[in-house]
DNA sequence: ATAATAATTGTAATTGGTTACAGGAGTACG
DNA sequence: CGTACTCCTGTAACCAATTACAATTATTAT
């Protein structure tokens, strides 16, 4: 492989030009700098990103830290964090920490001892002394989707009111027994949906059953059980909330299974609008966060602070809103037109 | 952050015996190791990788390229190489290369200078020869789901007779126009496809026309689009075969919007198996291909590669069977009933 | 007791870059 | 012509590890 010496040898200067030729081209004389370069060509040089990363202690790496591969919300997030990394000129590593904290942990050593230059958590674990921590002392941090502190930087949706207006969409559409099948309790967001759901109810002197609050872990497998859960009741719930799609979508087919007709006999919302939501049947009514933007902005703002290394740099929360997308799942036609007939 | 100098002056050794500690325990004696052990442990020192991985030529990172992040297949199959690349102590760099070359070849040269230790292809966009000399001069290869000479890593499913058995099903449910719905050209395992639905109907004495036979582009969209274009025509084929399960799902979508009943009016396969399959309505009838365990062997390979550093080192090519997972797009037991009553 | 051998440990080169500092060449100006 | 300045370039230290080789110490055999 070659390196900077040979190229400094062949071009007959020091390897301090050829450096200097690729990081600080203006402090090179014009004809130097041509020549240097040309010889950088004819070699087909390239600069050892390790040396590099050494001697300036910085990777030109950053890491993504996420819960579930398999889930596509969070491949979405990747997509939107790619897309502004590779613009960029970064690399992304990509860790799946299955939701356990020892897991993200250990990723946390490795990832600074390879000197990442910033970290993106998906669904972060930790407590918020420890993302203070580390943001303070190891590498610039950005969350998606929990809630600290606002001395980090975070993408946030309004999983709160987004909870409420599905709740209260249901209820609007006449739904009395309304459940909620809700994702991992140590996932913020989760915990803000379960509110926004109890205090839509609440609202509307709706009674907040337990029995109708079942977890569903987030996954397809969950949500199918926690679904059948529900419909095996002796008084099954009118509607179910489910706190993503993929358990929303998971919950159609328990329902097929059960006998129920969607939205006839049970009606359904999920949560993230994720693109398989508009393809299933009924197509999904389901509460739209920008999922991709998400990641996007998450990764804006850590380059942000990246390229800002300073002391007083002064993190940011954004705060995104829902929407409510209404399709199929709740018979939104049915019901208005009985309603208003 | 504390390195192996201070380590070294803490405990009262040389950084060598400090390395040694880490790298060849064997050779330092019981009380020393004790020793430094105790010291790292106080300091909380943990080595820098990319010094280390300056000095070795070597970053315990391998890359996996990937067209599309969005696709739960390639999902699934990071999933199996994180799986065993984690528990190997090695990092994934994710590499969305959009199924553009240019993106390609650039991340390649990137890769190249991190020092990555492998790459795992999923649906290489390189040439033959392209590979072959990245992976005899720069780094261990393996691909997945594309085929090459026989010098090369492989993990490949058998498209062409999974494709087949699909096709053939279609024709002993007694349909007679049965259309194609294809993934992009340059992904070899889409040109199999092709075949083994060509050949399929050509075995059972039915006409090949190019006119059913359309370009989906393995997407969502893509595949809505080419369902709607063969539903409109004026003699609508009365099976699909698409190239993947969200094309197939696609074209669910696309026959209820187009007035069309699966199976009734019109039957469909998949190909994948990805997990919604089993949930939409009616459920897909696919070809399974083992997508996680692909992943999981092609990281195998690689590192079994990786860790034979050798000249005489034999590439491996693994082939794998698919199985048709009959579900209920295809109206097997309605048809059957009808054909044996 | 002494030589030979084995087991430990240290010195210093090496990996491939970046950059502070020093020095030389060229130009402007009094 | 000498000084001051800018502009360009080179020398060498540094980043944090690994390891060949040398040196030292301990152990064993004679």
């Amino acid at each position: 492989m070659v390196n900077i010496k040979m190229v400094a040898k062949e071009a007959g200067v020091s390897v301090a030009t050829v450096s200097r030729v690729l990081n600080h081209p203006e402090t090179v004389s014009e004809d130097t700098k041509k020549h240097v370069l040309s010889i950088m060509k004819q070699l087909s040089y390239t600069p050892n990103s390790l040396a590099r990363g050494l001697a300036l202690n910085k990777s030109n790496t950053i890491a993504l830290l996420i819960p579930n591969i398999l889930n596509p919300k969070h491949m979405e997030i990747a997509k939107g964090v790619e897309d502004v990394a590779h613009q960029k000129k970064y690399n992304i590593l990509l860790c799946n920490t299955e939701g356990k904290k020892d897991k993200e942990k250990e990723y946390i050593n490795i990832l600074i001892n390879r000197k990442v230059d910033g970290i993106i958590f998906s669904n972060c674990l930790l407590s918020d002394n420890e993302i203070q921590e580390l943001a303070s002392q190891k590498a610039p941090v950005v969350l998606i989707g929990k809630k600290t502190r606002n001395d980090i930087n975070v993408v946030y949706t309004d999983y709160y009111s987004g909870a409420y207006e599905a709740t209260t969409h249901l209820v609007e559409l006449g739904y009395k027994r309304i459940a909620h099948i809700t994702g991992p309790r140590w996932q913020d967001e989760n915990i803000d949906k379960e509110k926004g759901y109890e205090k839509a109810l609440q609202d509307n002197n709706l009674p907040v059953h337990k029995k109708y609050i079942i977890a569903g872990d987030n996954d397809i497998n969950g949500g199918y059980l926690a679904a059948k859960k529900l419909m095996r009741m002796s008084e099954p719930p009118e509607a179910i909330f489910a706190a993503n799609d993929l358990m929303a979508i998971a919950t159609l087919d328990a329902a097929r299974a059960s006998g129920f007709k969607v939205p006839e006999n049970i009606a359904v919302v999920g949560f993230d609008n994720i693109s398989m939501s508009a393809l299933v049947e009924p197509k999904l009514t389901t509460v739209s966060q920008p999922i991709y933007k998400m990641g996007l902005l998450a990764a804006r703002l850590l380059f942000d602070n990246i390229e800002y290394e300073s002391q007083d740099y002064v993190p940011q929360s954004i705060f995104l809103q829902t929407k409510l997308k209404i399709r199929e799942s709740c018979g939104y036609n049915k019901r208005v037109r009985q309603i208003f007939d």
